[in-house]
DNA sequence: TCCTCGGTAATGTACGTACATTTAATCTAA
DNA sequence: TTAGATTAAATGTACGTACATTACCGAGGA
């Protein structure tokens, strides 16, 4: 609970001392049935309501609580605040809206070792990792090579999924419940190899996007992904202003093979 | 003035009243002096003093207004929002950071009319258009060709000014008083032509980013800009969450010269 | 069984007060 | 003239109160 003390004379406001006690226990699962009202935050840690809504206003503000009048407040879910993320989201949501059959062919699916992709997902080098790669098809053409590492401990369950029709991540969530909620990817421009551009069946004057990326869930590390994407039928596309930031746009991404 | 008294049955918060008058009154320009503290404001309008600040705190939260202890609050002028802006400005932002000298040479600086851009600043085929052709260099190496179109009569000033060490945007500015404010890009993976390696003075098995951005300003289409990257140089660094959506990052996206 | 009517608990709104802290301008004295 | 002290003005923090509004749930009646 909220042991010790807010301390009145600090550096700190009161109610970021509580805001910060508070996330501490919303991180910590405390609240998943369910969150107390201001009154009772008030009482519990003596302070008056007013400083309890200013503790809250930025948890709320950005979606960590949910209040409504009457109800009961509560801890957001994750996949309540969950959004299409990054700019491989961004790629297969073109290709479903460019009405265009979506499928993979597998071409592995074992557990192995990989003391690289371990260090990245901060594991020992001997970890066994789950490891999928598929070529991504949309319609009948190549359009991407994606090669997935997850712990195997985490990730086996998906051992025997058919990965030819069905997304990774839904998958996952379906089978352990786990869900990315954070990552951090590194998009390159390169030439592909030969041997990539046999995979992708496409010609020496095209590009690729090579994107890395490091999904998390819950502040762990779940996925190292690398993805080669072809240049000719894939562009990002984002949008930005002042106010808004920097956001992906999924209109128009993509185009037919040339 | 705030003449119409606010309303206190109908079916509005008082604050919120209260914050649909002073947006009307900023975007009036009427505090581009000096906006008034919250006692004013409650003087004039006779609500509490948290209940303007009540209606203020959504307009600082988005920059609209900035307020700090013991200044004068004031209205945020269209610069003071402005933010590191798209997949350009990462670039050149990893460029500073990486403690590189950032120079061009121009090899371009005209006026000329050109229908495709027109049509995509929604200007006829035949207006005259300032045309600036840069390749940019970071430490001694080329990094970008950078290729940029504004409307001749908006950025006819810019026509001596010297390229080399300058940005378009800050002399944009400074001449013209016009600054973007938001825009959109799509970025490409492409294998560069024979030409653009020369430029570029890299090999065969580099590829690069196309990026074009079309930018407005005041809802205005304002440039046409197509820049070539370097893909062995230059990477695209982004971070994602469902609380934070999508932001480009600028740490360690730029490689030295292999 | 269903439905209405309260009661309860939660947040929303709005008022009030007091004092702390920071900044900028002004005044004063060396 | 300049450095320092004072003052005024602004927001920040924190407390208090009261009542309105909404949602849920349970009890009692038709």
């Amino acid at each position: 609970m909220g042991e010790a003390e807010l301390v009145r004379t600090g550096g700190q406001p009161l109610w970021r001392q509580l805001q910060q006690r508070l996330l501490v226990r919303i991180r910590a699962g405390e609240f998943d049935g369910a969150f107390p009202g201001e009154l009772a935050l008030a009482d519990e840690y003596s302070v008056s309501r007013q400083t309890v809504r200013q503790a809250l206003r930025e948890l709320r503000a950005d979606g960590t609580l949910i209040a409504e009048r009457g109800r009961q407040p509560r801890v957001a879910a994750a996949a309540e605040i969950q959004q299409p993320l990054g700019a491989l989201y961004s790629l297969f949501a073109a290709v479903e809206e460019a009405g265009l059959d979506q499928h993979s062919v597998v071409r592995r699916l074992d557990i192995r070792a990989d003391a690289v992709v371990a260090e990245r997902l901060s594991l020992e080098g001997s970890t066994p990792l789950l490891y999928l790669e598929r070529v991504r098809l949309a319609g009948n053409d190549p359009l991407a090579v994606d090669r997935v590492w997850l712990p195997a401990d985490l990730a086996r369950p998906l051992l025997d999924a058919d990965f030819q029709h069905t997304s990774l991540y839904g998958e996952l969530h379906r089978r352990t419940g786990v869900r990315l909620d954070h990552g951090e990817e590194q998009i390159r421009a390169v030439v592909p190899t030969r041997a990539e551009r046999a995979l992708l069946g496409c010609g020496e004057t095209v590009g690729a996007f090579s994107i890395g990326r490091l999904g998390t869930s819950a502040g762990k590390r779940i996925e190292w992904r690398h993805t080669l994407v072809r240049g000719d039928r894939f562009a990002l596309t984002a949008e930005f202003s002042g106010r808004t930031g920097y956001r992906l746009v999924t209109t128009g991404a993509l185009a037919g093979t040339r």
